[in-house]
Order: structure tokens, then sequence, then C-alpha cells
DNA sequence: ACGCTAATGGAAACCGTTGTCAGATTCACC
DNA sequence: GGTGAATCTGACAACGGTTTCCATTAGCGT
């Protein structure tokens, strides 16, 4: 792998002993417990070792022996594009790097491997805990993560007896989302969302696809959409959902395009991301849509390029989310009942929604 | 830290072997060779160990017998708010993600505290090589790496001795840039770039501490900057560059604030991260001014969002960047010559950009 | 000169696996 | 029934450290 070949045997603690002429314990100390010996005898110590090139104990005997391998693994969706694509996943990504940097613990990305149901990588990974994010219910990888022995934290996945959970309160979110489109007069309105499950599916979903989504959040914010609407005299069951599976801008402005292309009624778009509204704008300047008066967008997550165009959206604190998660994880070992942290969100009402256009038909006529 | 409180010791491989009334071997090969024992006895062995709870082999222990950790330490700049702020870097991290998922290991990011020098970390990680991705070159942890006995691979650094190194053709990009801005005539320039130094500066720089930087993207722009422009007659001494230690959009607008309030007379800000380039977007906004009618703005990278607004920046490949380097850590043991991999980049001219406003004075009173 | 204490270094057990290799068992077939 | 092949199994030696006692020595007061 293009180092200089190793020309012998790698030193070890117990050769650069030999060597010394002094025990193994000694050299140990000399690196791990520096007031256990005398400066004089941990000075030679160190020289020789770099004379012979050891570069310190090895970290994976050291783990073994102290049973502390010094990082936290993080399992995310089985599809990485999605995960740092998508700047909230970022901002939990980073969130959760800066509690690791606060204890000196790494962050152990597991590859779970989309296609094959490769659980190995979750058995091979030397970690002292992990951090679940965002992945189906039914994904086996996330069942691996339970049966290690180590503490497990879940960020927006649905409650596990016994782990510890962090995510915000998503049904609430989308109640105010909801609320406020209602209170501008909006009756007609199209969803669009991410995946709802591991099967690719772009297009509508059908009501079957929508509760049984194996997506937590997903789930969570159409069924509260669903909740919302009907309180307010909508029938939600005429309210077309469409998904994409992919969550990039381009597949927001497609999912736009098919929905206006079918519904052109709707008056508001809802997207269950802000990446996807983003699309959604695109789809609406390219028909010529103005928004909001012709047409009302709204997102969810509230990423700082949402902000910066006056997308009205939920913005939800992503890095907390990812810091408190590992903090729990990392926190002291206090073995209390396992906790459940709910974070706060907030609706920002931006320049993207107003009241519906005036229709074409009389007021009565719906 | 919130699992249930483990009721006695864990169970190993060879108390299950106990158990079992077979040898610790036969356990093992039920797990890592199926091949090597019959499918009853290993159904047996298997069905034991869920009764017991014995949640496979230990990955640390083995790691230490196979002399394989099964992932890859990836050594980020000490600040990790800028890795994960930047789609640049963010790019980067998701290719080599997706080179480890590919090769089936994980990406161990270590953490690289900022304010302690602690080396630590490095020694820690128990990992089968390193990627080095946009450190300062005179950073410890950096040095700590090249001391493990482990490939190791660096992205946008200077070279070093033995070491792989894959990195886009910087200076050619740079002067893709001059040449277009030269070209539409502009002379008066600023220039905005990040961090050149652990240090902090959010002011102007001195030419020493821009021939200094310890930054290598950032000082090999600036240089190819200064080639370009003093090729094309322009007193690169004269041009003033200002740095942000900080890499947000606001930092951008800050920086435009500042440079053009001390130089009013500036027809372009070129701006060495798009993200950055946001910023002077913004600020050009706030004052009244039009771009490129009044303002010319440029960026680097080649993010999705410059794309969308039609920045004129230069495009960098960092998806490939991060993919490349992984394949190469990870790729064949052919232990050849070190490589040194070189990316395209492409200039992207986008609506940002255009020739210099008229000015006020005669054209030969400059 | 003696005994006590503190400082220093060492012996040995242990962490939980894997890999090699030889021995044991089974089995088909002559 | 004997024989060789095929298939399993088990003993043992690493892998490279850390840590808990122990033993030794040095320092020091009396």
């Amino acid at each position: 792998m293009g180092r200089p070949i190793r020309t012998r045997r790698q030193a070890t603690l117990a050769s650069l002993a030999a060597e010394l002429g002094v025990s193994r314990t000694t050299v140990s100390n000399a690196y791990n417990r520096p007031d256990q010996l005398s400066p004089e005898l941990r000075r030679r110590v160190l020289e020789t070792a770099r004379r012979l090139g050891y570069p310190g104990p090895d970290p994976v005997a050291r783990s073994l022996r102290t049973r502390r391998a010094g990082a936290v693994g993080l399992l995310l969706t089985e599809n990485l594009s999605y995960a740092f694509r998508d700047p909230a996943a970022v901002g939990v990504l980073e969130g959760l790097a800066l509690a690791c940097e606060d204890a000196g613990v790494g962050l152990h990305l597991v590859p779970a491997s989309p296609g094959r149901e490769d659980v190995a990588a979750v058995h091979r990974a030397g970690v002292d805990g992990f951090v679940v994010y965002s992945v189906p219910d039914d994904d086996p990888s996330l069942a691996a993560v339970l049966e290690r022995p180590v503490p497990t934290v879940i960020i927006d996945q649905p409650s596990i007896e016994g782990i510890d959970r962090v995510g915000p309160d998503d049904a609430a979110a989308v109640g105010k989302i909801a609320e406020h489109l209602v209170g501008l007069g909006h009756r007609q309105v199209g969803v669009i969302c991410m995946r709802l499950a591991r099967e690719r599916n772009d297009d509508f979903v059908s009501p079957a696809r929508q509760s049984g989504a194996h997506f937590h959040v997903q789930r969570t914010r159409l069924e509260a959409l669903a909740v919302a609407f009907s309180a307010a005299g909508v029938d939600w069951a005429g309210v077309p959902v469409i998904e994409r599976f992919d969550h990039t801008v381009d597949d927001g402005a497609s999912a736009a395009r098919q929905l206006l292309d079918a519904y052109p009624q709707i008056t508001a778009v809802i997207c269950t991301s802000d990446i996807l509204a983003l699309g959604a704008m695109a789809e609406a300047e390219r028909r010529g849509l103005r928004v909001p008066q012709d047409l009302t967008v709204t997102g969810f997550d509230g990423i700082a390029e949402a902000e910066r165009i006056g997308l009205t959206t939920v913005h939800q604190p992503v890095l907390e989310k990812g810091k408190v998660a590992g903090r729990l994880l990392l926190g002291s070992a206090e073995r209390s009942a396992p906790k459940v942290i709910t974070l706060p969100t907030e609706l920002r009402v931006g320049r993207t929604s107003g009241p519906p256009r005036t229709v074409e038909e009389p007021w009565f006529g719906g």
C-alpha cells in the first residue's frame, strides 16, 4: 500500500524491554504511568523506542486488555449518500463528532452495506458503544447492534425498551406546519416525502405503505400531518403523497413535477425535508409559478440554505441532537433508567408560504 | 449508560466451548469457517450462543489475533466544524466512506483535539491505515500518524516522501480563474481566503503569513494567484488578501465587508472557497452592489449550492478525491512506489463574473 | 548499625481470539 | 476385516499489551 517495506519484524513492547534489559512492565509504565519510574529511566526507554522505531503500545492489544476501545460506533442508514447529502444528517454527525472529541474518543462509522445483509461489520467494530441514527426499524444491522453488549443510543428512531433515545418532538413540529397552512386557508395540499422503506418507490404512496413505513421520522411526520389535516376537515385519503427514494434537490423537483402534473389544483406542497422543498421551489420556478402567490412550499429541518432563501420550515436543533446523543452515550456511567430526550422544534415562517391563490372555481364550488 | 446491568460476567468463546463440551477451536470455526464442522454441530453452537447471550467473537481480541482492525482512520483538520460545514469537505468524507463501505471496513474519525496537543488519540486508534485530509503541515497529529507503522494516504497536503497522495491540480485551477478575470479586464482585485495557520487571524494577511501558510491548499491557491496576476502585470503586493479563521457564509460576508470598506475600488472579489463566496455575494447584496455589473465574485470547489446560484467557480471532484484516497489505501497490497494522483479541475463560468464596472476615473488615470 | 518508609522495578496472570498441526473418528469400498 | 481417504476435533502457541501484587533498594532518622 505504498509505504516503504517494513524491513524487519515490528518492534514490540517485549522486544524493547529485552533490548533495554528491563521488564515489560517498566516499558509499559514509561508510556502510561510516568510517575511509576524514574525520569532518567523513562527517558532512556523512550529514546530507545525511537531508535528501534517502536511506535508505542499497540492500540488493539491495549484495548483488549483494558476493555476500552476508545471509540463509539455510528450506524447510519444503509445509504451513505443520503447521510452525507442531507445537511441535517451532517449536522447530527457533526454534533456527535464534537461530543466524541470532547471525550477524546473516536467516531467509528460502521459500513452497513446496502445490498448484502452484511451484519458482520457491526460485529467487527471495536467500539465502546453505538449510536444508531435514522435506520429503518427492520434493518438487520440495528438488530446486530442491539445484540452487542455495549450501551446504545438511538436518534430519530422508534423507542426500544431499555435503550436511550433522543429525537425531536416530530409530531408537534408537524402539527405547527399543518396549523400554519390550515390557518392560511390551504385545503388542497400535496406531500413530498423521503423514502419510507428499504424498497425503492419513486411514486405516489399507498395508504398501506404510508402506515407501514419503516423510517420512523417519515412515518411520524406523515401520521401527524394526517391527524392535523383530518382535524381541520380535510380528507387525508384524498391528499396525494409522493415518495422519493433518493434525497436530492433534483429528486424533490421531479417529485414536485409529478405531483403538480397529476394534481394541478394543489395550493401548497408540504415537503418532509428542506432538500426536497428546495427541489419543489426549483420546479415551481420552472413552471413559472410564483412562490408564495401561486404556490406555497414548506420544508422540514431548518438547514442553513433554507434559512438563506427564507423557506417556511420547521427548525430542529440537529447539532444538538448529535451532541446530546454523544454525551448520553459517553456520559457518567450512571446506570439509571434509560433516558429519553426530546428536543424542541420551532416553526419558522419564511417567504414561501402564503394564502392559497384564488381558485378559478367559486368558493362554494369545492 | 442506560443499558440493563450486565447480570454476570460476559460469556466468552471459551465459556461457550466449556458449556458445549467442545473445544474453543470448534466454536471459533462455527463463526468463521462453517465448512470446517458439521452443520448440526454448528447449529448447536450458535443456538447455545444465543441462549447464553454470547454476542459472537470479541472484535478487539479478533483484531489482535488477526492483525486486522477492519477500519481506516481519518485525520481531519483540528477544527471539526470546518470539516462538516464545508460541503467540499463533506464530499471528501462521503467519497471516503463509500470506498470504505465497498471494502467493508469502518471509517474511524480520529479526535484531533484542538487545544491540547493530544496526540494520544492517534496512538489509540485501532486502524489498518490512515487518511489525512487538509491538516496544517505542522500539526503534531500528522507527525503521530506518520510514526504509526500503517499505510497512509494524504489528501490536499504537501507531498511527503514515500506517502501516497491525492489532490487536485490546484495551481492550474487557480490559473484558470485568474486568466478568466484578467481576460475580463479586472486589475483591481481582492482576495478572501480561509485560515492559513493554526493561530487565528481575522484580518488582512501580511506577505510573510501568506508565504508561510501551513494549510497547503490555501497556500497553493494564493501562490498561484500571485503568479498569474503578476504575469498579467498586476502588482501582487498591492492586492489585499483577507483571512477568516472560521469557514462560514457569515465570515465570508464580514470579510467582504472589511475588504470593500478598505478597498472600494476593487472590481472583483476572489474567494478561495465557495462558502466564502456565498458570503461575499450576501454582502454585495447588502451594499446594493449588483453582481456582476458592479462587482465580480468568484469561488472555489464547485459545491452544489454554488452551482445552483450560478457562481463562477472552479469545480473539483470532491467525491472522487475521497473515493480515490480510500481505494488507494485499501487497494491491492501492491507495495509499488508511492502513488501521486492528481485530479482534474474545471473552470465553471457562471453569472457572477463579468467585465469590471466602468471606473469613475478616466482610463489613463489608474 | 538498625529498622522503617517510600520509591522503583519485576514476575506472572490475564484479556479473548485465531491458526496450525497432529490425532481421532467415520466411512466407503475392496 | 483392513485400509486409505475424508472429515472433525483439540492442544498449544501466539497476538501485544496492562495490572496486581511482590521484592528489592535507597533514603533517613535515631
